[in-house]
RNA sequence: GAUCCCGUAGCUCAGCUGGCAGAGCAUCUGACUUUUAAUCAGAGGGUCCCAGGUUCGAGCCCUGGCGGGAUCACCA
């Protein structure tokens, strides 16, 4: 069933067939593009290559460019118009008498229109204004725009009928990213701090490697996650929340260090920090403990902020942040007495929950000793640690995975980085204790038949693996999308996610996937 | 999940105490060979998120729903 199509679309779809009728392919097969705008205007050269009244230029610099146009001046028998390609914006120029006969009123004026994408070759020129701009002698339509584009103009910095809408940003990215050059920046210095990071861990010998996505036991993180179901094996399988025990069992296998850079899936809530499926980096390294681990991390992120920004202060919101080494270190139970007073450490569940009342807090008996800690050090620590902080030493109760403190009694060998209030990553001395381990796995259990549906699963397989024995190890688990959000200065974890989950469209946009779409279907999503 | 704010043309937004649905950009027609938010003259374009209610009359008031944003809470 074809939808009705808004006047301004009508007019495209005419200009399509219009085209088309004319002998003119609105869907090019290729373009050769020998030059960028950004290039273009950064090699462009006065002296030699601009002619002058007394005559033309030295050397004609010569270009072939393609992109979307996004605005369009035309003035009688001459035109300008900027051609956006993926480095930015450049102006061309078109007059009449320099394309193929005819083309110019009827191709040019009457059938293409802001959004479609062009090739021009010509030579580049300054104009009398002083714009660098490209002199097309051939144009050639390469792909026809059949949806009007939400046209931002701009001027001395002020930008006018701009595209804020952020559902519409995030449903349709694609728009937002022609629309907005800092948008693709953004994914631009994303992928460059990945690359960083990747190269940081190959330097080092570290071995990248994939591990399942689909398991057959959850674990890793206290969180809930998707499930799934294999028909072949009619097996039913979760989505990762981690990849924390398949990485330990290939240090168990004699690998010294690995990483992965992964979608983790964690059925919890979205906020500005959370995506249901986000990016994890993990690492781990044979014969280091946590210690050494605090001094990698910071590193990695400071030498990703060198890369990105050439500077180790950033601006965050309206914070400036320091990423240089080294950062500030501090044992939880230090971090909570130095803001509230009291010191928790060697305190019981009752004594701990009169603190927290005290303090402030609603509680519930239900909550252990490890909880109550939590709970004091997010309200009342972590939102002020706005510099980089390791925060150490955590409660034995936080940490199934985390290797006993060698010296602090009922305390794991844990650091979290802060940063600007938030978690930036989570690390330990790995527990490679297999029958310690298997007690804490026995403390989880119980916690999950108590109705914490985050407590980890009995897992009998790595078990077996420590058994064989694991070497001393640190691990690591970082944020990409939070380190991400600092790298890239966003206020949301959807501006640092290409495709950030959403609900599905309602019926009145429904027109956008044809027939499928009925209001039974949404009232049904929408109740799931 | 809770609270607050929002939903009007393709985009950005006005719309008074409830009284004919508005502007700029975009689109269409015409003029214009160095413009740049190009300019000038004219034109078309609306399920005012949806469903009820109050009223002679609802974009506006009331109820319910849907969608979005922000804040809070849990996880990174």
């Amino acid at each position: 069933m074809a939808r009705e199509y808004s006047e301004q679309e009508q007019v495209r779809r005419d200009a399509r067939a219009n085209m088309e009728e004319a002998g003119v392919n609105p869907y090019a097969y290729s373009w050769n593009v020998t030059h960028h705008s950004d290039e273009i205007l950064e090699s462009f050269d006065d002296a030699r290559h601009q002619a002058t009244e007394e005559g033309p230029a030295p050397e004609e610099l010569r270009v072939s460019i393609a992109g979307r146009i996004m605005s369009r001046r035309i003035m009688g028998k001459a035109a300008f118009f900027h051609l956006q390609d993926e480095s930015g914006r450049i102006q061309v120029y078109v007059s009449r008498d320099d394309l193929p006969e005819g083309f110019y009123n009827s191709v040019f004026k009457k059938m293409l229109d802001i959004g479609d994408v062009v090739g021009i070759e010509g030579f580049v020129f300054r104009t009398r204004v002083g714009e660098i701009s490209v002199h097309a002698q051939q144009l050639e339509v390469l792909s026809k725009a059949l949806r009007p584009f939400p046209i931002e103009k701009e001027q001395d910095g002020h930008v006018y009928n701009a595209m804020t809408d952020k559902e519409f940003r995030y449903r349709q990215r694609y728009v937002d990213l022609v629309v907005h050059p800092e948008v693709r920046d953004t994914f631009r210095q994303r992928a460059r701090m990945i690359s960083t990071m990747r190269s940081f861990l190959d330097e080092r010998g570290y071995v990248e490697v994939e591990t399942p996505v689909l398991q057959p036991i959850y674990g890793g993180a206290a969180a809930r996650p998707f499930t799934t179901h294999h028909n072949a094996l009619d097996m039913k399988l979760y989505m990762r929340i981690a990849d924390e025990l398949y990485l330990k069992r290939l240090i168990v296998g004699g690998f010294d260090g690995v990483y992965e850079i992964s979608k983790d899936f964690r059925n919890e809530g979205l906020s500005r920090f959370h995506n249901p499926e986000f990016t994890m980096m993990e690492l781990y390294v044979a014969y280091k403990d946590y210690d050494w681990m605090m001094g990698l991390v910071e590193e990695m992120v400071e030498s990703i902020a060198l890369a990105l920004h050439g500077t180790t202060e950033l601006i965050v919101g309206d914070k400036t942040i320091s990423f240089k080494r080294p950062w500030k270190r501090l044992p939880l139970f230090d971090a909570i007495e130095e803001r509230t007073g009291e010191q928790l450490f060697g305190k019981d569940q009752a004594e701990l929950a009169a603190i927290a009342k005290k303090l402030g807090l609603e509680i519930d008996d239900t909550m252990g000793v490890g909880k109550l800690i939590d709970e004091i050090f997010g309200e009342f620590v972590e939102p002020h640690l706005i510099q980089p902080t390791y925060i150490t030493d955590y409660p034995i109760e936080l940490s199934p995975l985390a290797k006993r403190h060698r010296s602090k009694n009922g305390l794991v060998e844990r650091f979290e980085a802060i940063v600007n209030g938030k978690e930036l990553c989570n690390a330990f001395s790995e527990l490679n204790d297999p029958d310690d381990q298997r007690a804490r796995f026995e403390d989880q259990e119980r916690l999950g038949n108590k109705g914490d549906d985050e407590a980890m699963q009995m897992d009998e397989d790595y078990l077996r693996a420590l058994e064989y024995g694991m070497p001393p190890t640190a691990g690591l688990g970082i944020g990409i999308d939070r380190l991400a959000m600092l790298m890239t200065n966003s206020e949301s974890i959807r501006d640092v996610i290409l495709f950030p989950l959403l609900r599905p469209e309602s019926e009145h946009e429904s027109d956008e996937h044809g027939e499928g779409s009925t209001t039974e279907d949404s009232d049904e999503s929408r109740k799931a």
